[in-house]
DNA sequence: GTCTATAACCGGATAGAC
DNA sequence: GTCTATCCGGTTATAGAC
């Protein structure tokens, strides 16, 4: 299964064929249809080993503001385990065509990563640390989506990039933005 | 030309065939080949046309701060031409693979528009409107740059999302951090 | 359960007709 | 110049042996 990811993440689905990943695996592409019926049954696999992975990772106690504060160490974890993004960034780029059989997938992770997201930044503000409207909620969520998103891809296409850096700097300035008194 | 960019940036360069981008024009495969050699020949082309395309938009007259600020009409005209957004960011996740033929595109790109950016916020501080050091114009470009491509990836996604509307939010703040007194 | 063998098809690329 | 026809290797998927 580590093996399968590892080979979408490559080469992605159109260029991840069943021979590389069975050679990867060590079995015959004939085994891998047996267990998973087809190419796209193994991707649906793939992604749902990815969910797991992910949810282990999130799944901690912290509410509000501490949850966002650990989104940085997550990204240390990514830098090690750099799979998790390659998959899921090449999914996401691949899957802007409507036919892509992972799109219905990344619609709705971005849509619980948004909700997620959301919802810790409400409870920071029902907690008085900041006085975010709902729509400065969505455009803030929106906006670290795409900081995350972002820096993740300089650094799939340059492995020197400082990822972890670079995201906590934009982390610090977020917050301070969220929890600031309001500007004129 | 426009038909193999097109046919690219839906399908990513493993997924979109000679037979599809040849069915798109009007010709057949083989004309293809004997124009671009191969097809990689042909992507290079693509990639060739790409460039001019998008060096068309930003060759502009603008230095330093109404530079960055045209960026956000630069979106509104990625708006109404998807394919060059979806081409790069198709090519730019793919290209994670050390073996794709457009990674020393995409990596030269993004080493382009660094330097790019770099320079007019440069530009920006000697003409004292900003005072920021070198380290953090190139953290502040990264982050630029991540938050342009993080909210493209986004709008792909759902064509729905407000690109331009949330990009300019991005950029007022950004403007605003380089431009406000130094906070301690 | 996993393999080998193979079917059925699609990929890029070539040869040669027009 | 562009096409048709074709080659050949790769792709997914199936059938049946072990």
């Amino acid at each position: 299964m580590r093996s399968a990811s590892a080979v979408f993440a490559e080469f992605g689905y159109s260029g991840g064929s069943l021979r590389a990943i069975a050679a990867s695996v060590g079995v015959s592409p004939a085994t891998l249809i047996q267990y998973f019926g087809s190419k796209e049954g193994l991707l649906e696999a793939v992604l749902e080993a990815w969910t797991e992975q992910t949810h282990e990772l999130y799944a901690r106690d912290l509410q509000g503001l501490p949850y966002f504060r650990a989104l940085a160490e997550l990204m240390t974890f990514h830098v090690n385990h750099r799979g998790l993004i390659e998959l899921f960034l090449t999914m996401a780029a691949e899957a802007s065509s409507p036919v892509h059989p992972a799109r219905a997938f990344v619609q709705r992770r971005y849509g619980q990563t948004f909700e997620e997201f959301s919802r810790h930044l409400r409870e920071t503000r029902d907690h008085g640390e900041t006085a975010l409207t709902e729509r400065e909620i969505a455009t803030e969520v929106h906006m670290l989506i795409a900081a995350m998103d972002g820096l993740e891809l300089q650094w799939l296409i340059d492995p020197a990039f400082d990822l972890r850096g670079l995201f906590e700097v934009y982390l610090d300035q977020a917050i301070t933005r969220w929890t600031a008194p309001r500007g004129s």
